[in-house]
Parts: C-alpha cells; sequence; structure tokens
DNA sequence: TTGTATGCGTTATCAT
DNA sequence: ATGATAACGCATACAA
C-alpha cells in the first residue's frame, strides 16, 4: 500500500509537504496541495494509524474494560460510550469479559499505546493495580468503584438510595415480611443495594437481619431458582426485592408457574428497568437507572481529563437511581401513604407508569 | 514512562536483548533475562502497542463497523463478536452508528493501521467503495451484505425464508388478509424479510400486491403508529407480520390501548426473537436468529481470512432463521394443519415454547 | 513555501 | 548469547 513517501515521491515533493497538506498545518501552496491531493487520491493513500500515534502520541481512541457483556444493562454502557465518543471523534477499543485482575492486567497492557484513555469497571478489587498502573499513563475514568482511587474520575448510580427508596415504598405499602435476591458475592452494585434493603427496614423499625435473604447473581436463572425457594419458605414473604431485573423476570416466571399471582400474592420489585420492564406481566415495578447515560458521562469525564492532562482532579460523579413504580408491586393499602417522597440525602423520587 | 530503551541502560543490555526478552524470541541467558525482567518491573516497563504494531503489522485488533447501535440485536452481535475476538487473543476496535457512506469512509481511514481485520454490516450501498479500499489493507468481513463483494467473506441470516416461514405459518392457521410492518427503506434485512412475505402469499395463491404494506423504520413507536393505522382500515387484517420483535411490541401496545385482544382480535408474528419476546403479553411469535453467533460465526471468518492472507477465498455463509410459535399467533382453526413444515430451500424449521 | 533531518518505540537483520 | 543498526510510517523543528 501506498505510504507518504511513495506519495511525496509520486508529486514530486518532500515527505513533509505531503503530511502538511493531509494536517493543513502550515499554509502549503495551493497548487501543490492540489497536485499532492490528486497524486494521493490516484494512489489511494490513507495515512497509517499506527505511525501518526506514534509520532503525535495520539491515537483518538478511548480504551472500555467492562466485566462482562451479558445482559442488557452493559450493552446500554457500551452503546453510551459509543456515542458519545463519535461525538468527540474517538473510537472505542473494546474489551470486555474479564473476570479476574490477571485478564484485566493483561488487556490493559495490550491496550497501551493504542488508547488516549482507559474508561473501566473492575470486577474485582484485585484490578485496582492495574488502575494504578494504567493510571501513570492515560486517565483513568471508573464506573461504579469499589474504592475510589486517587487521581481517577468516576461515575456511580446511587444504588444505595435506589435500593432503599423501592424497599421503602415496598414498606409503605403494608408489607413487613420482605426477602432480598441478591447479585454475585463481590459486586459492588450488588452489595450497596443489600446495603439500601437493610437502611430501609432499619429506618422502619424492622429488624434487617430476620429478612431473608436469598443469594443471587444476577442471573434470569438465578431469579428463578431463589422464586422456587422463597415459596418453601414458611412463612412466605409478602413482598421481594430482586437486586436486578434480570432475577426479576426469572423470580416472575418462577411464580407465574407455580400458579402464584403478583402482586397479589406476592409483590415484586427489580432493578435497571431494562427494556422489557414495562411489558412484563404484570408490568416490573423497578428502580430505574440510565445505563447509556453512564456512558455518556463517562466520555465527558474523560474527556476533561485528557485536556486538563495528569494533573486533572478527580471528580466524582452520581447519577440517580428512580424508582418507577409499575403494578408488580400492587396498591396501597388501606391506610398507608402511596406517595410519599422515599427519604434518602440524595433525594430519592418516584415516578409512574409506563416509561 | 519507561521505554525499552530505559530498561536496556538500567539492565545494562541492548534494546535488543530486552526485546528478546519479551517476546522470547532466539534463547537468551536466563540469567540476563530474568535480570532484564526484574528491572523491566521495577520501572513498571510496558511495550507501546503503536511502535510493536507499526514494525509487526499485526495489531491483535478488529475493526467492528455498524450502521447503528441501537436496538437489542446489534448489542447482541457485538457481543458475539467480543466473545470470540478474545478467545484468539484480539481486541474490538468499535465505531458504530454510521448512517452514510461518507461517516463509513471516514472512520475506515481511521482504522487503518490499527487493525488487522474488519467485520462491518454496511449501511446503505454506497458504503461498498469504502469496503472495497479496505478490502485491499485488510482482510473484511461483512454482515448480512447488500451486495456480495469479490474477495470478502460474508455471514447473513436466511431473512427471506424465515419471514416466509413464519407467514406460511399465518396462511396456515386460516389467515387470508396478512399485513406486514416494514423496516426502514433501504435496509436488506427489511427487504429480504418483505421478499418472504410476497413470497408466502404468493405460494399460497394469495395476491401479494393486495396485502396492506405499513411503512416502518425497526423502532418500537413505528410499530405503534402501524398498529393505529392498521385499526382504522376497513376490512381489518386478521394477521400482522412485524419485521422486526421491536415493532412489533410497540403494535401490541397499541393493540392493547385500543382494547384488542391478541391473537384472537388480531394474530401477531415478529423477527429477531429478542429477549423480551418470550415475556411479552401474549408471548410472541416470532423468527429467532441468533444475532450473539452472527458475531462469533463472523469472526471465525476473519481469523481463517487473516490467517490465508489476501488470497483467502471469499466463503459465503447462511445462519439460520428459525419459527418460534409461541401465543400471539394463536392456534390452528379447523381443518387447517398446524405442525406442517414450512417450505424453503433452506429447509426452514419450526419450533415450539418459551425457548 | 518547501526540504532535510531527527525522533517516536519497537522488531528484526545482520554482525560479532 | 548479545550488540549495532536499519527499518516501520509519520510529524515536526529547523534550515533554506
Amino acid at each position: 500500500m501506498a505510504t507518504i513517501r511513495d506519495v511525496a515521491r509520486a508529486a514530486g515533493v518532500s515527505i513533509a509537504t505531503v503530511s502538511r497538506v493531509f494536517n493543513d498545518h502550515t499554509l502549503v501552496n495551493p497548487e501543490t496541495a492540489s497536485r499532492v491531493l490528486e497524486i494521493a487520491t490516484k494512489l489511494d493513500y490513507w495515512p497509517n494509524g499506527a505511525a501518526q500515534s506514534l509520532t503525535t502520541r495520539r491515537t483518538q481512541t478511548l480504551g472500555v474494560m467492562l466485566p462482562e457483556l451479558f445482559g442488557e444493562f452493559y450493552s446500554e454502557v457500551i452503546r453510551g460510550i459509543d456515542r458519545q465518543s463519535r461525538a468527540h471523534d474517538y473510537q472505542i477499543l473494546l474489551s470486555s469479559s474479564h473476570s479476574n485482575g490477571e485478564e484485566v492486567l493483561i488487556a490493559g497492557r495490550a491496550m497501551l499505546g493504542r488508547i488516549d484513555g482507559l474508561i473501566m469497571m473492575a470486577p474485582d478489587e484485585a484490578s485496582i493495580e492495574t488502575v494504578e498502573r494504567v493510571r501513570r499513563r492515560v486517565p483513568v475514568v471508573l464506573l461504579n468503584p469499589r474504592i475510589e482511587v486517587e487521581g481517577c474520575c468516576s461515575v456511580a448510580f446511587e444504588n444505595f438510595s435506589g435500593a432503599r427508596a423501592a424497599v421503602t415504598h415496598l414498606i409503605g405499602l403494608g408489607h413487613r415480611d420482605i426477602a432480598i435476591i441478591t447479585g454475585p458475592p463481590g459486586n459492588v452494585d450488588a452489595e450497596e443495594r443489600l446495603r439500601g434493603f437493610r437502611r430501609a427496614l432499619a429506618d422502619a423499625g424492622m429488624d434487617p437481619d430476620a429478612a431473608a435473604v436469598i443469594p443471587g447473581d444476577f442471573r434470569e436463572s438465578a431469579g428463578y431458582e431463589a422464586g422456587v425457594a422463597l415459596l418453601a419458605r414458611k412463612p412466605r414473604p409478602t413482598a421481594v426485592f430482586a437486586a436486578n431485573d434480570g432475577m426479576a423476570v426469572g423470580l416472575l416466571a418462577a411464580l407465574a408457574a407455580a400458579g402464584k399471582r403478583v402482586p397479589r400474592d406476592i409483590a415484586v420489585v427489580g432493578f435497571d428497568d431494562i427494556a422489557m420492564a414495562a411489558y412484563l406481566n404484570p408490568p416490573l415495578t423497578t428502580v430505574s437507572v440510565d445505563a447509556c447515560g453512564l456512558g455518556h458521562r463517562a466520555v465527558d469525564l474523560m474527556m476533561g481529563a485528557i485536556e486538563s492532562g495528569p494533573t486533572g482532579g478527580s471528580l466524582r460523579q452520581q447519577l440517580p437511581a428512580v424508582l418507577v413504580v409499575r403494578q408488580s408491586c400492587g396498591s396501597a393499602t388501606a391506610g398507608t401513604g402511596l406517595l410519599e417522597q422515599t427519604a434518602g440525602s440524595s433525594g430519592g423520587t418516584v415516578r409512574r407508569g409506563r416509561k
């Protein structure tokens, strides 16, 4: 393939001139420029990106590392990153499905020299060291970080207050025996949601330790199994908070299979507000988070970090988690207010209906 | 940051030796190697990817270009590509949301030098020229191509036979007035599905030109609007084939809003079998395609193309589109067989139930 | 306005 | 087993 040298030779100029034409740096003689352009077109010359980034130290690429690419949630995050990156003329170097620190390290090394910044969601604590090492080279933006890393910006959802609002709503509806299906152990989101669940109970004067905590892993199948386990329980909880919608879907299926009616027999609330939540039977009450917006925001932070260089501060941003009341949680029972504002320092809000 | 030179200096060896240690090329003296490794660790040396790929002409990266990143379908494709790429130790350079040939060209140029191959789904015919130009540089694998490009491998779904099977099924159920909600004009999948729709009607001795063809664009909102338009029609069709599930979802919502019962009043069939299809009310009969598998297969083809070099043949592969019968299409009416095999050279198959 | 020359951080081909 | 040194393709400081 034609290189800058080929074009220079064919046009009878130096490579510096060709380079200038393509980067319209210094003013180049219009005639010369058009001649070079013509030759370049004829030779179908495309500058080599690797060579460019080697000299300019710029790649116009953002690295993205995610723990896994399963479930709608991560797809949405990627979409958000993708869109906003394009708006800034950046491409995305994707490397997901990392389950441990070792893989993260390898992927990080492979990205070095090919990216101007890294947006990552660390699967576990072990990846923190990798983050530190990457951070010495390019800006890093953390997604829902377990631990804040000095010098890294981060964006996170208000998992805690979102979960708290959801459970508080159930309590407001009159429920006193509420179970939770948790996410995978070690997952930050899962832990925060569990914490919100417990806090809501405690706030209402109930004993968090008395509540049924059924282990899950964010997958639909776990929700189904949890449903089976739940039905065998005596006394059977009157409401269930699933730590994500995927498990809520499985739970709903298990309940339906057992002939239970939702919300009459059991109330169900999820978390994430995935696309199908509004279309489930019954429509799922859940906590809505804007996964796409998370990616969008991460890119914005990254752009700032790239601009300001290594001295850039470490902004922390929180994105709201809003309770969306649909039908799976049932309506207010007599004597209980339905519209009370959910408590929470971050001011939880409540939305109703399909969207 | 430390470069290979820094390591060499600190270890008292030449850069060639350091390079050898990291690529375990020729045998290096174990002592020297361990010393170099030690120094490299201390200096936190990471090879620069851009420099590596400049000399080796290898990037361990696959370019991925998609027309848009909206809807579950594309997310699934990306997931498939991502997974299989990782299995081959490749990363992904993503650039989506391209709506026209100009954008595709720009994105293609930006990728040059950073990728070993390109997997792309061209939004329109104008992108073909870009494909040709990219192809002279790196192998290209096309996803659902409108036109086969000489020297490019491709993977496509059996859109035609899938749609045909779906509509044939409706006809077998006794329907004689079947409408279609089409995808966006110019979209290959959309056109093939329309073609399958028409063929099914023709095969049954019906007049394709007499059928109601309602324009859509694959979005949920288009399905909703189509539903409204459909209900105003007299006589009202007894069945509708939505060219994708997203529109079927909107259609279902419109019908429910109008108090119509599915499938009693109107039968509905979709295409894609997205995750929520099985959970809709009623569960959606649709044509299932394995979007994730498409990506997976594309990577496999790419690996072959990269191996075999520029002389690699141009394999074309077809992935099945299987009718999944759920409840939105209703059951057989008297006198009509329900289990008949769908016609089609590619041997359409029928599946039942939730999965 | 244009050309020369150097460097970016590697790998790889020679020697030694 | 190891060391010079020449690419790789481009951008850019400096000279002309």
